[in-house]
DNA sequence: CCAAATGTTTTCCC
DNA sequence: CGGGAAAACATTTG
């Protein structure tokens, strides 16, 4: 399940590991760097998060977790997101790719960290290169989006996905944040006028924050409504019908009533400017 | 049996 | 070289 807003959960939830040694590490190789073992005997002094990524200082390496699409954490035998939708809803133990124990233990005995993914699709690097990464999603500043969303002309869902251009925004997310603002998903992300990005930012930096609160990237309008016979749109008062379609490679939602494939009259019938 | 699934990475084609 | 679209990856679920 993990987009930006599953690794931030995650994140919080480590911060019990920190100040603990790491006792003890065992990996899946396919997936996780051996070079892990290095932090064996090491302290972990802090836990981060840059978009969906889930970065662990340890007084030697740094230990980055990507979580593909069916990896979740569990911290000292307790996992913050119990349920993963469009994925196994078992804890097999031979799905675990990354296991480490420290010093002191949990009360339980249970490992400290165990990251679980059953389609193998996630991956845990050691000291991590983040450079390619966009502003996180939770942070991002308007002119930041204005200046990424510029430069590319492909559709404005493909885009927010792109790590480069956003980090943390997942294809639920995105898709929420355009229903909110209003921009259907297939305009050209260098189509967009101000007001679109404005209305875009807005989406960004109020929605996800409410959709943190309340458990993640499936805590929107939209999740209850992706699977087949869509309903009507859940926007009150709006009365148009959802379509799907995919859009980024990636099934896509949305509302042509009030996400309007071509801008709304708004540019058209905006004032003329007066400068110079 | 078939299709689809919250994500990257690779490959191919401009 | 660069952007974008599509396939590949791996496994489970409906």
């Amino acid at each position: 399940m993990p987009e930006g807003l599953e690794a931030e959960i995650w994140r919080e939830a480590l911060d019990v590991v920190v100040g603990r040694r790491v006792a003890d590490v065992s990996v899946d190789e396919r997936v996780a760097d051996p070079g892990v073992h290095a932090a064996v005997g090491e302290r972990i002094e802090s836990v981060r998060r840059r978009g969906k990524v889930v970065l662990l200082d340890t007084s030697g390496p740094v230990l980055a977790l990507r979580f593909g699409m069916t990896g979740r954490l569990v911290v000292d035998g307790v996992a913050p997101i119990e349920t993963l939708a469009y994925a196994s809803a078992a804890d097999r133990p031979e799905w675990d790719r990354l296991r480490i124990r420290t010093e002191p233990a949990a009360a339980s005995g249970a490992v400290a960290i165990r990251l679980n993914d059953p389609r193998r699709l996630g991956r845990v690097e050691v000291d991590p290169d983040l450079g390619r990464l966009g502003p996180d999603v939770l942070d991002v500043s308007r002119r930041e989006l204005a200046d990424a969303l510029r430069r590319r002309s492909a559709p404005v869902k493909a885009a927010l996905m792109n790590q480069e251009v956003v980090s943390g925004l997942g294809n639920l997310c995105a898709d929420e944040v355009l229903f909110a603002s209003g921009i259907a998903p297939s305009r050209r992300a260098d189509r967009l006028d101000p007001s679109d990005v404005s209305a875009l930012h807005r989406a960004i930096r109020r929605r996800l924050p409410a959709m943190l609160d309340a458990g993640g990237s499936t805590a929107g309008v939209l999740d209850p409504v992706r699977r087949r016979d869509l309903p009507p749109c859940p926007r009150r008062g709006c009365g148009g019908r959802l379509e799907a379609r995919r859009i980024g490679g990636r099934t896509t939602v949305w509302c042509p009533e009030h996400q309007p494939p071509e801008p709304s009259g708004a540019a058209v019938d905006a004032p003329p400017v007066a400068d110079c």
